[in-house]
DNA sequence: GGACGTAATATACAACAGGGAATAACGAAA
DNA sequence: TTTCGTTATTCCCTGTTGTATATTACGTCC
């Protein structure tokens, strides 16, 4: 499992002074935000929460709260854990955890057109 | 000297799941963000980093770094601190702080409208 | 039944951001 | 010269956040 590149707000961040995150909210608060989707990105690459915090340098314990608040705030299951078996079990992304990943998306690139009109005007 | 209310992440946040936050970046990461635009608004209103402080429950030193901050990365100084004389002295917005505040609003304006657009595309 | 690798959970530890308090510098006004 | 309230600066303390570590539960395959 090679690491990849560790999430940073470099990543938000536009070339030139305009710079801004987004998020979606819930019940709790935060409930889908730039860090948590490609954690689950991740979690549907290598089909379990260790794999997928290992490889953004996250701590398995933060990964799996973040992977808790998820699934609590959504009314269907975002990801869903098998626990013994083969391997140990796993976690998997359901087709609610895809919906919203691309829901998420969609709002990040006209985020980045809203920044890029934006500094058009200066 | 009434306390204000505190800024909070709440004011920042639509009323549907669409939320989100915008900086304009400067040489050290951070320029102007809502925090800090509020900051000069009060000591504006104020004319002390102090007064300034205490009515958003921040304090003094937290504050003094941003304004300290917000100096460094603007070519021109955007507040300026007089100290010593009658009542200590004080602390006043400069022209081009007035402009960096209006930049901010229109910015933070067309970022609502943004949010808002997004919702409706629900 | 034993091995394996994961999920799930608890506990202890480290790092850091920010708060609070203390102090010196400052300079006009009385 | 003394007073005054502010700027500027330092030091210590605390709360929060995330890390590291350890342990238990789990179920399939050998």
């Amino acid at each position: 499992m090679p690491k990849k590149k560790k999430h940073s707000c470099k990543e938000q961040k536009s070339s030139a002074g305009f710079r801004g995150r987004i998020w979606i909210d819930g019940s709790e608060g935060t409930f889908l935000g730039y860090g948590r989707i490609v954690l689950l990105e991740r979690i549907r690459e290598y089909g379990s929460i260790t794999k997928a915090a290992k490889s953004m340098e996250m701590s398995y314990r933060h990964a799996w709260e973040l992977v808790d608040s998820i699934n609590r705030q959504s009314g269907k299951p975002i990801v869903e854990a098998v626990t013994g078996g083969r391997g140990g079990g796993g976690t998997r992304l359901t087709e609610e955890g895809e919906k919203a990943i691309k829901l998420f998306w969609k709002f990040h690139a006209d985020f980045q057109d809203f920044l890029k009109s934006e500094e058009k005007k200066l």
